[in-house]
DNA sequence: GTGTTTCGAAACTCAAGCGTATCGAATACG
DNA sequence: CGTATTCGATACGCTTGAGTTTCGAAACAC
C-alpha cells in the first residue's frame, strides 16, 4: 500500500483522502507489537490493547483507527505470518518426509508460529472467525499435502499398502509435536538431523 | 473427614471447635462445579470465583472461607480428580501398550481429565505451583510406566534392539492426543478397538 | 435459653482493560 | 497561508471480577 515510511502513493485509484497520511511505520510497529506479546503470552484473553499500544510506542487511538476490535487486529496480524509453507518435492517418499518434518520442526520451534497452533487448538469457541482463518489458510493446506504424500507412498510401495492415512498423519505431526513440547528442544538446540531420526522412527516402527 | 451431611464426627485429635460445622456438601458442590466450568471453558483466566459460587448455589464467603485465593482452590480441585493410574500388566508388551493406550483415551476423550493436560501444557507461566503439581502427580508416573514398559520390550526382544525411548514414548502419547484433537473423537464415539489400531500401527511401522 | 461459627446473599472497594473523546502537535494538500 | 487528517497522550465512562465486609438466619455445644 505505501511506499515510504509516511507517504502514501496516490495510486491513479484513490486520489489521496486530503490530510495527514497514516503511518505504515506505525502500522507495522502495532502488529510486530501484537505478535510478540501472543507469541509471550499464552492465551488471547490476556492480550490487552493497552499493552500492544505501549510495545508498539503507539497511541490506542491510531490502533482502533484502523482495527474495529481486538479480532479484526488478531486476524490481520496472524495473517502476516506467511507460513511460507511446504515446499514441493519429489525425489523419494522419505525423502520429503524429512522436508516436512523439518517445516514443523521449525515452525514448532518459533515462538510465532507456534502460538498460531496454540491459537487453533485453543481458543476455537471464543474466536471461531479466526481460527477458522488459520485452519483453511495454514493447517488445511498442510493436511492435503501430507495426505498426498503418504498417499503417493502407498502407491509406489515405499510405504506399506492399506496404510491407515489419517492415522499416519497424526503420527508424524503428533510425534513432532510432542516431542518438541517434553523434551523441551529450542529453537537453537533442534538438531539438523532430528526431522531424519523422527522419520525414520516412524518408517521403522517399534517391532523388531 | 465429614461422616454424615451437614456433621463432623469429633475425631479423638480435634475436640470439635464450636459453632456451625462446615458443610460437606457445599465443598463438594464448589469442587464439582469448579471441573465443570474448567472443562467448560479453555483457559483458567476466564473461570471467575463468582461463576463458581453462583454454579455451586454458594456464596462467595463459604468458598473464601475455605480457600484464599484461586489458585488454591484450582489445586484442591484437580488434586480430586485421582486420575486412577495405569494399571500393571504382564502378558506382553503388546497388551501393555494397549491397555496404557485405552487409559490415554480415555482421559483424552473425558472433559474433565482432558482439561488437565491442557492445563500443563498452557498454564505453565500463569500457574507453576498447579503445573508443577500436576506434573508430579499426574505426568511423572505415566511417563515413568510408560519408559518401563518400552525398556521392558527392548530387552525381551518384542521391541527393535537400540530402540529411541523418549522419541517412541513421544510417538505412542502424540499420536493419541493427535488423533483425538484432529479427528474429532467423542467421549462415546471412541471405537474400543482404536487403542489397538494405533499401537499395532507402531509397532509395525509406515514402511512396507 | 446463650455463645459461637457457618450459611447464602448482598453490598462494598479496588484494579484492569475496553472503547470513546479530547487535547495540542505534526504532516500532508492547495 | 488555511484546511483536513493523523499523531501520541491522556482522561473518561463502563464492565468484569477479585477479595472483603456486613447482614440475618441457621446449626451446633453447653
Amino acid at each position: 500500500m505505501t511506499t515510504t515510511d509516511e507517504t502514501q502513493a496516490a495510486g491513479a485509484q484513490t486520489p489521496r483522502p486530503a490530510g495527514r497520511p497514516r503511518s505504515a511505520r506505525a502500522e507495522r510497529a502495532i502488529i510486530d507489537a501484537t505478535l510478540d506479546l501472543i507469541a509471550e503470552s499464552v492465551g488471547l484473553s490476556e492480550l490487552s490493547i493497552e499493552a500492544i499500544a505501549a510495545r508498539a510506542g503507539v497511541g490506542k487511538t491510531t490502533i482502533y483507527r484502523r482495527w474495529s476490535n481486538k479480532e479484526d487486529l488478531l486476524v490481520d496480524a496472524l495473517s502476516t505470518l506467511k507460513t511460507p509453507l511446504p515446499p514441493v518435492a519429489g525425489v523419494s517418499v522419505r525423502e520429503d518426509l524429512v522436508v516436512y518434518a523439518q517445516v514443523f520442526l521449525r515452525d514448532a520451534c518459533d515462538a510465532r508460529n507456534r502460538c498460531v497452533m496454540n491459537i487453533a487448538m485453543n481458543e476455537a469457541e471464543r474466536h471461531p472467525r479466526l481460527v477458522e482463518r488459520i485452519r483453511q489458510a495454514t493447517i488445511e493446506p498442510r493436511r492435503a499435502a501430507i495426505t498426498a504424500l503418504l498417499r503417493r507412498g502407498v502407491a509406489t510401495g515405499e510405504l506399506r499398502a492399506g496404510l491407515d492415512v489419517p492415522l499416519a498423519m497424526a503420527n508424524l505431526v503428533g510425534t513432532v509435536m510432542w516431542y518438541i513440547r517434553t523434551e523441551g528442544v529450542d529453537d537453537h538446540t533442534v538438531s539438523s538431523d532430528l526431522a531424519e531420526r523422527i522419520v525414520d522412527h516412524l518408517l521403522a516402527g517399534l517391532g523388531p
